[in-house]
DNA sequence: CGTATTTGACCCGCGC
DNA sequence: GCGCGGGTCAAATACG
């Protein structure tokens, strides 16, 4: 079950969420995934509402961060598992925004529409599971993403995107960016 | 044999 | 200044 971004915009399924902080929920085409995700940023620590229980239940939560919008996800300095500046999401590189959301999957790796090369695993103190570092692989692209599993529930995974891509996804030039103004997430 | 992944070392910011 | 935690590098290794 492959799980892209079919979209010029860097977070697709993600902007047409309404800007910041809000959650929407979707039902995916596919019975065979259920996201139940939200996204969190700098302030991410516990996420206490993750709804386990509605496995087949297909939705989806963003939350949105954007440097321009600031952001919040409810979690605001309660601690500093990431460090973040004046509690804006923007990374100490300026790289760009940073993006979250879990998946509920047995895979960790999902095909995006994005070619990612790995480049670092890592064991985090605030997650007993491992950490892995991906970094897009096309050429002068520079976007970062981060893969672990819920540290509460380990049949979710938390996929982090750092960055905003300066090429579209190899995937859309399949197809017409227009049809996916509102297809959000395409699985297959 | 070229490319992708693995994995320990290294680096850097931050708090004490 | 030092140690810790997290992020990245890069040599070695695996894989096609």
């Amino acid at each position: 079950m492959d799980f892209y971004f079919g979209n010029p915009h860097p977070y697709p399924n993600i902007h047409q969420y309404h800007a910041h902080n809000s959650v929407v929920s979707m039902t995916p085409s596919s019975p065979e995934i259920a996201l139940s995700d939200y996204l969190m940023l700098d302030d991410y620590v516990d996420h206490q509402d993750s709804r386990s229980s509605q496995s087949t239940e297909s939705s989806e939560k963003a939350t949105f961060c954007d440097p321009t919008h600031g952001f919040s996800t409810g979690a605001t300095s309660k601690n500093n598992n990431m460090k973040c500046k004046n509690g804006i999401n923007e990374n100490k590189r300026g790289v760009g925004p940073r993006i979250a959301f879990r998946t509920k999957s047995e895979l960790e790796i999902m095909d995006d529409g994005y070619k990612w090369r790995k480049y670092g695993k890592k064991s985090v103190k605030s997650n007993p599971n491992l950490r892995n570092y991906y970094k897009c692989s096309s050429g002068g692209c520079s976007v970062k993403k981060r893969v672990e599993r819920d540290r509460d529930d380990s049949s979710y995974v938390i996929t982090t995107y750092e960055g905003v891509h300066n090429h579209e996804s190899p995937f859309t030039t399949y197809y017409s960016p227009i049809s996916f103004v509102h297809s959000d997430t395409t699985f297959k």
